[in-house]
DNA sequence: AGGCAATGCTTGTATATACAAGTTGATTGT
DNA sequence: ACAATCAACTTGTATATACAAGCATTGCCT
């Protein structure tokens, strides 16, 4: 999805045969999607790309630049060209708490493996996670800490045969969003943000009272892979700041 | 500063010249900023920027291309080079209710001017508005009606120095929101989410009970003229949908 | 071994040129 | 008066070239 609909931007109609510069690009999309090319893995250079592909330094540059403006690449000069890591993305950080962002400059943040098991398949979360008939789900929440209080609750579901050794980590040097980010390659998703009661289970693990509005931002992939669909529930009083966009 | 930051990216330390397609760049977002090319007016064409800075087509068309990459510009082959019009921007779409996305596909959207009037200023209001000692606020609640159920309250804050006929104005051909449009230019936001329980008189307006969870969006403009800071209450149920970000 | 300089590779900026393709408005012929 | 054609202008794609600037390694000298 990814990589497709960044080229359909150009050609239109399908029929004419498609700009060199996209041809590149799709290339290289297609290399990230299918996770030849892991975070930070360096791409080919200019120069390489134009005696792979046979044309311009500007055409293989083009390239190269267009994906580094959609935050799929990034660049530095005299370096090389490498894929992005999903911190150096804009994406998360567009729906991260405001409070993580105060907790990168020193605070420690913890996140707390609570749970994790495989569950059965709903109806509901087949669909959700676009799930063929015998695929398994493995579920999971874990409790983000800050300064030994608890800020954010995440419940995640994962598609088990894209991830299957998922159950086996150990996630005490890596993250488990970084065990998942380095297996799932890049893809698209929306973010659906509602305010809700949280239920009885989460206010304790949240250490809240039950009346307390909370934030629910339920995240759902787009990928023909239907990796990972995951909610996050905040305790109360938390906000989610979104960016910057232009407006008006 | 939507101009500013974006040049910002290739001149970090300043004390270089600046490159000339950011000159462009700048000359441009000015021009948009100031009012002086309202949305749907014609920029320069490639040709009349390569005369008038005195450099090569690429470079000029550099300098359009980037800011069409924004979403600041809108290109036609053909045609030419326009400002974008807000609906033409991702921004506010990337923030507006779901419901809404289904109303544009025929339902009737209507919105209901229910309050406007000047109040008093608070220290509060005068820091989130960047507003000097003498400057008076316009406060407004529009109601958003969908099918005649209230689905969304806003709650406007505006610079009156600088909308100073916004009492005046009839809303009942343009939208006041269209009005705020045409008379700010593009700036710069940043929303902020916030799951709250809705006060008494905003629950009789929405029609809803007190306990019920709301979602609450706060945008706050970063532009050195500070024109509006709006809060928007959805009723329960409402989700936000946050456009699609690449992920993972 | 440690520090330093040179070198090659990388991306960044800029220009000049050529042709393709879409839009618009004027001109021309019926 | 109307319609078709044409010309001018616009953006889109592509190439070739040049130099500047940043990074990393190599290898030399001390």
């Amino acid at each position: 999805m990814a990589s497709a609909n960044n080229n359909s931007n150009n050609s239109s109609t399908k029929k004419d045969k498609p700009a060199k510069y996209t041809v590149i690009k799709q290339y290289i999309c297609e290399n990230i999607e299918s996770g030849e090319w892991p975070q930070n893995a360096k791409v080919p250079s200019e120069n390489e790309l134009t005696q792979q592909f046979d044309v311009s330094r500007m055409t293989a540059r083009r390239a190269l630049q267009e994906l580094t403006a959609q935050g799929i690449l990034v660049r530095s000069q005299g370096a090389g060209t490498f894929v992005a890591t999903f911190k150096s993305q804009s994406s998360l950080l567009k729906i991260r708490n405001i409070s993580d962002e105060i907790s990168e400059r020193g605070h420690e943040h913890k996140a707390e493996q609570l749970l994790l098991q495989a569950i059965a398949v709903t109806d509901e979360l087949a669909i959700l996670l676009n799930l063929k008939n015998n695929e398994h789900v493995y579920y999971s929440e874990i409790l983000h800490l800050e300064n030994g209080e608890p800020i954010q609750l995440e419940q995640r579901y994962v598609n088990a045969s894209l991830v299957p050794e998922y159950l086996l980590q150990n996630f005490t040097k890596i993250t488990s969003h970084e065990y998942l980010s380095s297996v799932a390659p890049l893809t698209e998703a929306t973010h659906e943000v509602e305010a809700v009661l949280a239920e009885q289970h989460i206010c304790q693990l949240l250490n809240i009272e039950e009346i307390a509005p909370c934030l629910q931002v339920r995240r759902r992939t787009w990928s023909k892979q239907g990796i990972v669909s995951l909610a996050i529930l905040t305790s109360p009083g938390s906000k989610y700041r979104l960016g910057s966009h232009l407006v008006f």
